[in-house]
DNA sequence: GTGAAAGCGCTAACAT
DNA sequence: ATGTTAGCGCTTTCAC
């Protein structure tokens, strides 16, 4: 915006235009200190504002204050599409309080620390985030800092900082719940790398859900990534090593489709030879061959309630648990057989 | 962030620190007058800078400068998958040149004057708009507020406002002469709602490509919305009233996702006994069933450029094109039968 | 090449 | 209930 030419109208002018001082404008136009203007000079104030298209200057306010009406957002990936409802909620919660998102891509991860501190610098107000490896130094950067900040779909293993995360371990069990109901018995599981949060806890969610049915995991391979490729190798590798399994649960929907792959390669039926479930419910996996079963994440609730602890935080009210976790749900599809 | 504890290290101390004065700290931390400052000064500014971990206050910056070094981009839904990676491209031009972008959903067109009030009160140097319907009224409140804007994915027909876009009429083309050249003769299309603009220009573009071959266009019917539902309306409506197409040209991939499900109903096979054709490319696509011949839309670039152009237009070289229209480009898979 | 001083627009004591 | 005043942290003339 030109800052020559538009809005050069300031509270002084309303002021004068309302034949009031500006102190008596600022206060007149603050819902919270409203109570404390006569309702002729309310209504003057205001009729001044709207007639000359008064619009406060948020930067003078935030320099006044040391608050600034914004958050920051930091996401690994927008275009993975766990993001975007993410995104959505924490978006909703913050545009019903007046403040704005800053969205930031950390495509690297070396990149986070330098952006956290523009975002300082910036001053917003707290920060979502989405990124933060397993004992990152940016946690220690952050609360070093003394910036508000909520871990959304990671959790801090150190604590110390909140978050709001998936239960992992409840998701794998209500897949292999629903494939033991459906009458597989021998299950294997392509899981994550072992080196991430998530790939670890789903894992021990599938051997603890197994052994709960009196079941032992039939097999497992391990993949590289959270990818279709990663997916696609560790299938090959569960087929060629193993006994071919009744059904094998995924960690997520893109390593499910590399199964697909495989199957579809080796001429192996599925549901008919053997029962596939992924993890995310992305979309359009409902629009592959054939619809695959899955687990659906609350993402966009993920994303409010970071936001909705972000913001008790920042108004001082951080009572708030200091981890929550939501509830996956089971979406039957037609990659598992029926029984 | 909480102004209180941290952060307090304001220009002065490190004025104090250096013993010089506040403008020459402010001159040798800014890269365009750096030049002014002798060698040891600059040398123990820095070092007293980076010592006391001073990090400029960009409100107080923007209050005197009026620039806020941070830019809004405005989408109608980010979980719509062509929206992310042109955010991406985005946030990339703006992180390269140390702007911080706001990201806003207008989840319903009413709502973007406020919101595009509030962010004139937030000072953003400019706006990157998705959103804008024809003749928005919204169009005349930004150039009368003076503020820089550019479209995205989207035109603005009265031009008064830059915008890059895709073109749409050369994706039709793409498909169609694909078709023709693999030997499709009667050519349907599944067009968009006629009354938004890519719709219209979609529909123009496979009639005029069909008319450069020599052909007609053997059927048409108008879907509600660009969604799979609708897209399968369409579809079934294309089918009852009219004989059977060689090949359908669909204005969008969800489209073509709701023509799949109805063919699939009605055991006509793909490629076999009818060609599909896409657009957009949105991911996954190349998971169904079958995998679908589509346009793939420079979707990251469009956003790069939109962002491009706006940081040109607030930097006063505002020299170039006021439209600047994308190559998309033909992604041929197994939807569309081989010659 | 560096310092002095003013002021961006707003808010919040404090005074009345 | 309203006015007075000071100042948030920075940039930018204007002096020297």
């Amino acid at each position: 915006m030109n800052p020559h030419q538009s809005s050069a109208v300031t509270i002084r002018d309303v002021a004068q235009a309302a034949g009031v001082h500006v102190s008596t404008v600022s206060r007149a136009l603050n819902p919270d200190k409203r109570g404390l203007i006569s309702t002729e000079v309310l209504r003057a104030v205001e009729e001044a504002a709207q007639r000359l298209g008064y619009r406060p200057n948020r930067a003078a306010s935030a320099l006044r204050t040391g608050r600034t009406q914004t958050i920051g957002v930091l996401l690994p990936d927008i275009t993975n599409p766990v993001f975007p409802p993410i995104l959505q909620g924490i978006e909703a919660s913050a545009a019903a309080r007046g403040y704005f998102v800053f969205v930031a891509n950390v495509a690297d991860h070396v990149l986070a620390q330098p952006i956290v501190e523009r975002m300082l610098a910036q001053r917003v107000d707290g920060l979502v985030m989405a990124i933060a490896t397993r004992d990152d130094p940016l946690v220690d950067f952050i609360s070093k800092a003394g910036m508000h900040a909520v871990l959304v779909n990671r959790a801090d293993e150190s604590g110390r900082l909140p978050a709001v995360v998936s239960d992992d371990r409840l998701a794998m069990k209500l897949a292999v719940d629903h494939l033991v109901a459906t009458g597989h018995r021998r299950i294997g599981h392509l899981a994550g790398p072992q080196s991430v949060p998530t790939g670890v806890a789903r894992r021990q969610g599938v051997e603890q859900a197994l052994r709960d049915r009196g079941l032992e995991m039939a097999c497992v391979a391990e993949c590289e990534g959270y990818t279709r490729e990663a997916g696609a190798a560790a299938m090959r590798k569960l087929l060629d090593e193993n006994e071919r399994p009744d059904a094998v649960v995924c960690c997520n929907d893109l390593v499910a489709l590399g199964a697909y792959d495989v199957l579809r390669e080796r001429r192996i039926e599925v549901p008919r030879d053997i029962s596939i479930t992924g993890h995310n419910d992305m979309p359009l996996v409902d629009m592959v061959n054939p619809p695959l079963t899955t687990i659906r994440l609350p993402h966009r609730e993920l994303g409010w309630r970071a936001a909705e602890m972000l913001f008790d935080e920042i108004d001082g009210k951080a009572l708030s648990a200091s981890t929550v976790v939501l509830r996956p749900e089971l979406v039957v599809r037609e990659s598992t057989r029926r029984p």
